[in-house]
DNA sequence: TCAGCTACTTAACAACGTTAAGGAGAGTGT
DNA sequence: ACACTCTCCTTAACGTTGTTAAGTAGCTGA
């Protein structure tokens, strides 16, 4: 008798729910009642739901690199399409930067596409540690961009009632009028600043990062 | 008769006991104990768990802006600084990072230190949606930074058993050399990486925002 | 003295992650 | 044909969690 059950299926459901239910919401119960299974069920596929969360984060990855790597020539729209697809991936599961950042992940299939960029970033003669510092930096922007994001919007599209940016405003004490009128800026207009945000990083790097000289070319 | 409790005991109390036990560790029950005091006597003073979290992320930042706020006056000095101290004050905590960033503050306490900063960067002649972007840019990436450090270090100075480099780089497919090579870095050094991130984003906003010209001099 | 407020306790609830024990079904060996 | 075994799921239960309802001791003001 065939198995009802995977680990691929049980991945799957337990994304879709995500969606619907949130984090915090996601049960076993609920992802097992999903599969037409009970809870217990689960346990013969994972060993624990960390280890299903895990693989949820892995997923979510392996989803993003899906197809073939291309990525373009130089390191500059190298890492921003990275960064941008990374983001975009995040967005695509409620609480997707929280499962993320919380998990480890469970395999390697990210390895292709970090061998990419890596190799886009040595095309340009920087030090092997100086590309990596340039890919972690932008990441650790990416990630705790979209957690914030995450927590105003919850749901795409929608907007979580306590993050107001009138009445944030003017809750903030008059004696610091500009604080004030940062706190409208805060929370809105998340598209453009996480694209001018990432600009940043990249002209930062390309600042204070210096590729060593390419070799003299034998001709 | 005096009462027991009052809210910043039991916000102090729970801040000591989460680097005891954790985030997922830390429940009502242990907080009410810690205070000799049973359970359902904390929902008179907090509304939820989730309340009792949220004023404990604020109290982080009201401690972190603790004593009077003085800013250097360069911008680039005034932001590494508030970047390091709110990395150091999430880091004196475990799970500090994920606390933090997974609640909304409760009062703007933190106005004042965020209108030192904001100044420095007038007077240097930002725009202010410049400032709030370079500010919130920096800021994103110090979140996101300490988020993984901390998931590599739960506690200063101990190691998370699963984020061996040496292993991890070994099971890396070998048909990706530089990803190999990185992941050797990638979990170490976080004192150094920590600041030359910040280096980048620093001088990423030098590079890219340009100050209005200084109005003339009419002398 | 009695009402009423504040600040807590006791008792209980539904829900959660997780474990133990068991059973149905398929495959294999004899 | 029978027993054995392995896989994959169910039933039942345990301890713990956040939370609510109801009650109670002590103080205050009339």
């Amino acid at each position: 008798m065939p198995p009802k059950l995977d680990r691929a299926q049980v991945v799957d459901a337990a994304l879709r729910l995500l969606d619907e239910t949130g984090l915090e919401g996601l049960t076993l119960r609920r992802i097992a009642t999903e599969l037409d299974v009970k809870a217990p069920a689960l346990y013969w596929h994972f060993a624990n739901k960390q280890a299903l969360l895990d693989e949820m984060a892995t997923e979510m990855l392996r989803r993003m690199y899906a197809g073939p790597v291309t990525l373009p020539g130089n390191w500059q729209e190298a890492i921003t399409t990275t960064c941008r697809t990374l983001r975009t991936a995040l967005l695509g599961y409620r609480d997707g930067a929280k499962v993320f950042s919380g998990t480890r992940l469970t395999d390697y299939g990210h390895a292709e596409g970090q061998e990419a960029l890596l190799a886009a970033f040595r095309r340009a003669g920087f030090e092997l540690a100086d590309a990596v510092l340039a890919f972690t930096t932008a990441y650790a922007f990416t990630t705790g961009f979209v957690i914030e994001e995450q927590a105003v919007h919850p749901v795409p599209g929608e907007r979580a009632p306590d993050y107001d940016p009138d009445r944030r405003a003017a809750a903030i004490d008059p004696g610091h009028p500009l604080a004030a009128a940062a706190s409208r800026e805060l929370f809105g207009d998340f598209e453009r600043r996480f694209e001018r945000g990432l600009a940043i990083v990249v002209a930062g790097v390309e600042a204070s990062l210096r590729p060593e000289p390419s070799p003299p070319d034998p001709s």
